[in-house]
DNA sequence: CCTAGATCCGTCGCATACGACGCGTCGTGC
DNA sequence: GCACGACGCGTCGTATGCGACGGATCTAGG
C-alpha cells in the first residue's frame, strides 16, 4: 500500500511534466506552429478536420477527448481568425457543421506531419523496445483506471 | 517512420484522457475533496505544505512542476478561503513564506492519503508487472523527450 | 555610498478546460 | 395538433496554466 502511494506520486509527477512538454511547450522555435501563432489544441482541431473530415462540435469534442464547451471555445477563436467556419445543417437545424476554410485546406496539407513534431521525432528515434514500453505503460495505466 | 506518427497520436490521446481522469475528475463522489470543494492542484499544494513544510512561492512551483504565476494564483484562491497564509520573510523581504493555517494543519493529516486516491487505489490493485509497465513507460517517454 | 545585476514576487492578458444552465430544434406519444 | 423529453449548441462563471512585464529587495563591485 505504501508502495502504491509512492508510485502514484511518481506517476503524477511524470504526467505533469509530460503535459508541460507536449501540450504547451510543444511548439519548437521557427516551426510552422510558432510562426502561425496557433496553439497545440487549435492545430489538433484543424488537423482533425482535414484528416477525418468536417464534423459537428460534439463530434470534434469526442475526437479530441475534450468537453463540448472547451471545443466550442477553440472553434470560436479559430473562426475569429477565419480559419474555420460554422454552418447550420439544413436537414437538422440543431447541428452545426464545422469546416476548414479553403485557404487553410491546402496549406494544412504541408504541415500535416502533425502538431506533435517533437513527440513524433522522439518516437522515430526510439528503439522498438522503448516504443513498446511507452505504449504498454500508458495502456496499462488506463486499463487500471477503467477497472 | 509512419509508425512514429501514428504512435504519437496514440500517446497524445492517452495523455489527454489520463489528464482528464486524474487531474480534473480525480475527485470521487462523497470524498473529502468533493465535500471541501477543493480542486486537485489546490489539494496538492496544501499537501506539499503539510508533508514537506512551508515554502516560498517559487519553491512550491518547483515542487509541483508548475510555473510561478500559476502557483501564485492557486495560493491566491486558497488564501481567500483562509486555508493558507502569506508572510513576508523578515530577514529577506523579497521572500514570501506560504503556510497552512492552523485549522487546516490538523484536518489535513486525516486526508493525507493524498489527492490521488483514485490512482493510488488502482496501483494498489495492480500486479507488479503492470506497475512496472506503467512506470517504465512513463520514464522511457520522458527519457526520449530529454534526448 | 551607490549603481548594476540578480532574484523573488504579484499582476496582466490570453488560451485551455470544466460543469451548469438555458435556448432552439427534432421525434415521439397522446 | 401538441406537450414533452432528448439532443445539440452557445454562454457563463471559475480554475488552471503559461509567458511577459514591472516593482521591490538584496548583493556585489566600484
Amino acid at each position: 500500500m505504501v508502495d502504491a502511494f509512492h508510485d502514484a506520486e511518481t506517476v503524477m509527477a511524470h504526467l505533469r511534466a509530460l503535459r508541460q512538454e507536449l501540450l504547451t511547450t510543444s511548439m519548437e522555435p521557427a516551426s510552422d506552429q510558432a510562426r502561425s501563432g496557433l496553439t497545440a489544441p487549435q492545430i489538433g482541431l484543424i488537423r482533425s478536420l482535414v484528416v477525418e473530415g468536417s464534423a459537428t462540435v460534439t463530434e470534434l469534442a469526442r475526437r479530441l477527448s475534450l468537453s463540448h464547451s472547451t471545443t466550442s471555445g477553440i472553434v470560436d477563436r479559430l473562426q475569429a481568425r477565419g480559419l474555420v467556419s460554422r454552418e447550420v445543417d439544413a436537414s437538422d437545424r440543431r447541428y452545426t457543421r464545422v469546416r476548414v476554410t479553403e485557404p487553410v485546406q491546402n496549406y494544412t496539407r504541408e504541415i500535416s506531419q502533425g502538431p506533435y513534431a517533437r513527440l513524433t521525432c522522439a518516437l522515430a528515434e526510439a528503439s522498438p523496445v522503448e516504443r513498446k514500453a511507452v505504449l504498454d505503460g500508458l495502456e496499462t495505466l488506463r486499463a487500471l483506471l477503467a477497472r
